[in-house]
DNA sequence: GATTGGATCGCCT
DNA sequence: GGCGATCCAATCG
């Protein structure tokens, strides 16, 4: 039933300072646990997508440093989470290096952990319909946007893994919802998961 | 100071 | 598969 959360490792600096694209695929697999004041929230990251800095057009970071962004602009392994559509909060991890405003969106995990905490905020009780997107997951595991700039290495919201993950293949494909760079593909989840948010 | 559009979701047909 | 919700940041004047 629940995992044995004693027998997790968290990911340190070394794990993020490394190339984006590289990062997002490593952490397919990788757990995501948020310590909140209703208890752990989380599950295992099934889909991901990379965000390349000043040479992506899609990346809020490519036209400078605003208050918005300026999170990225700082140094790996902290959290990045933006406000979309006036109405949806997206969670992300910065990566590479200071001199590269870059960063990882995670797109959906597997809920594992806390559900019942996850059902209540998402109003939902299909396991589909809880972390199935962006904006779900940041909803359903409870996570207050205040935690912009907070650290994944050693704050509430961490990155966690286990030896006895399963082999699994990674489907790589474009992004979505951009409107630009659409064809780059940097989009990535685990073949076969049901819990991604599209195909 | 006004305008515009966005790394989404859920409900409608 | 189409669209409205809802608001902030960025851009332009």
């Amino acid at each position: 039933m629940a995992k044995d959360l004693t027998s997790m490792t968290r990911l340190g600096m070394s794990f993020f300072e490394r190339d984006t694209a590289l990062v997002a695929k490593d952490l397919l697999g990788k757990w995501l646990l948020f310590k909140g004041p209703q208890g752990i929230t989380g599950g295992i990251i099934v889909e991901t997508e990379a965000y390349l800095g000043f040479n992506d057009p899609a990346c809020h970071s490519v036209r400078g440093c605003t208050p918005r962004n300026k999170v990225m602009f700082g140094p790996a392994g902290k959290i990045y989470i933006y406000l979309i559509y006036g109405i949806h909060y997206c969670l992300n991890v910065t990566t590479a290096c200071i001199e590269k405003p870059e960063a990882v969106l995670f797109r959906a995990i597997e809920p594992k952990i806390g559900m019942e905490i996850m059902k209540k905020h998402r109003k939902k009780t299909k396991l589909k319909e809880l972390c199935s997107g962006p904006g779900k997951l940041v909803q359903a595991l409870g996570i207050n946007p205040n935690l912009n700039g907070s650290s994944a290495i050693d704050g509430p919201i961490g990155f966690y893994y286990d030896e006895l993950n399963p082999d699994f293949e990674i489907v790589t494909t474009t992004r979505i919802g951009i409107s630009q760079a659409k064809d780059w593909p940097l989009r990535f989840y685990i073949k076969g998961s049901k819990f991604i948010s599209r195909p």
